[in-house]
DNA sequence: CACCTATTAATGGTTACTATTAACTGATAG
DNA sequence: CTATCAGTTAATAGTAACCATTAATAGGTG
């Protein structure tokens, strides 16, 4: 059997080079593993693989909807229990693209981002902006972990609101935040920082 | 003239239809209209439109490349001066992508993560965590803006580290922000968050 | 040698086009 | 009233990149 290679081990290297560059046709394919173009149409068959074409729109379209949900993001995480001007209460999972790839840690601006979102959304006003914020990571987060991340109005005070922020895991308090959110309520547009 | 729309209009829709749903074809497209087939591919031509697969094509690949980025991002901003363990200099263009749609104000997590990313970044440890925060929003920003964020070890104690930045915008300082970072060199790998 | 797997070939059909030439239709200008 | 022109449609030929089916062939094994 001096045949350069099993089927079994060009299928698999198939299904890599697919991976890599979903883009290839039949036809590249069938040059470089220097079988016919038949061969490699069963072997994608064998292995369950649409053709290029598909794979490309399949590509294409998850990707736009990808895109649409990451500027759905208004709000980060899921808002699932709102009171609005008094508290609420939201989650996020965890996923490996917030955090680093070599140690699973989450970056730390995700869960602020999870703490500033929630503060934002209880607060009954067309325009809120942060003002200062005191932020406490108290322990790390990992990759998968699910936070549920609560918060209250402290107090009023003209157009500033103390809101504070818990956000635990796993029955954990990770983190916790002291946020002056700034609203800008229908007439006076110009931010008044002071 | 009880034609129902003229060319232009017809044309202005297609080029409207096309970007709502790229993957439209132009036999779809010429029963949308009620226009031959032909028709359609004109007015393509026209405009300069290419033909469905090698729009979809376009969408897969620039996402794809996007998704890469986006990874990439280990670091928000670009890092243009580094004095490891001293100070650093980055910066990064605002987009829409960073905004609220309606008001076109940067969210303000996108600020602390650039803020975050380069206090992280001038540390020289293997493993380095925010620990605390002092965030002060001075100013908002607008898309596209560009922002240039300052970054000054000020104290270190044991494996505390104490670093300020300051971000400006046109010259006007937006945002300031006092954060206390835990550095985990070598050995000890649990955090010691006290 | 018969058999079997893997491979290749052959044929016909599909979608979604490009490119070109030609015919048609309705309105306008001379 | 007819020639002309824009806009539209039709017709034809060709392309890429497939699917689906049947058949032939090549190589190795029991």
């Amino acid at each position: 059997m001096a045949k350069s290679i099993t089927k079994e081990k060009r299928q698999e290297r198939i299904r890599e080079k697919i991976s890599i560059n979903p883009f290839i046709s039949d036809e590249q394919l069938s040059k470089l593993f220097k079988v016919s173009i038949q061969t490699i149409r069963l072997d994608r068959l064998e292995m369950g693989i649409p053709e290029m074409r598909k794979r490309v729109i399949q590509l294409a379209q998850n990707a736009s909807s990808k895109v649409k949900a990451l500027n759905k993001n208004e709000i980060i995480g899921d808002l699932i229990d709102i009171e609005l001007g008094r508290s609420g209460i939201s989650t996020m999972r965890t996923t490996k693209e917030m955090a680093f790839d070599k140690n699973k840690l989450v970056r730390s601006h995700y869960i602020f981002s999870l703490a500033d979102s929630l503060a934002m959304a209880i607060i009954d006003a067309d325009i809120v902006l942060t003002g200062t914020a005191r932020l406490r990571y108290k322990h790390p987060v990992y990759v998968g972990q699910l936070l549920i991340a609560k918060a209250r109005i402290a107090t009023k005070k003209g157009n500033k609101l103390l809101v504070s922020v818990h956000i635990s895991c796993d029955h954990v308090e990770v983190f916790t935040a002291k946020i002056i959110m700034v609203s800008l309520d229908g007439e006076h547009k110009t931010p008044d920082f002071n």
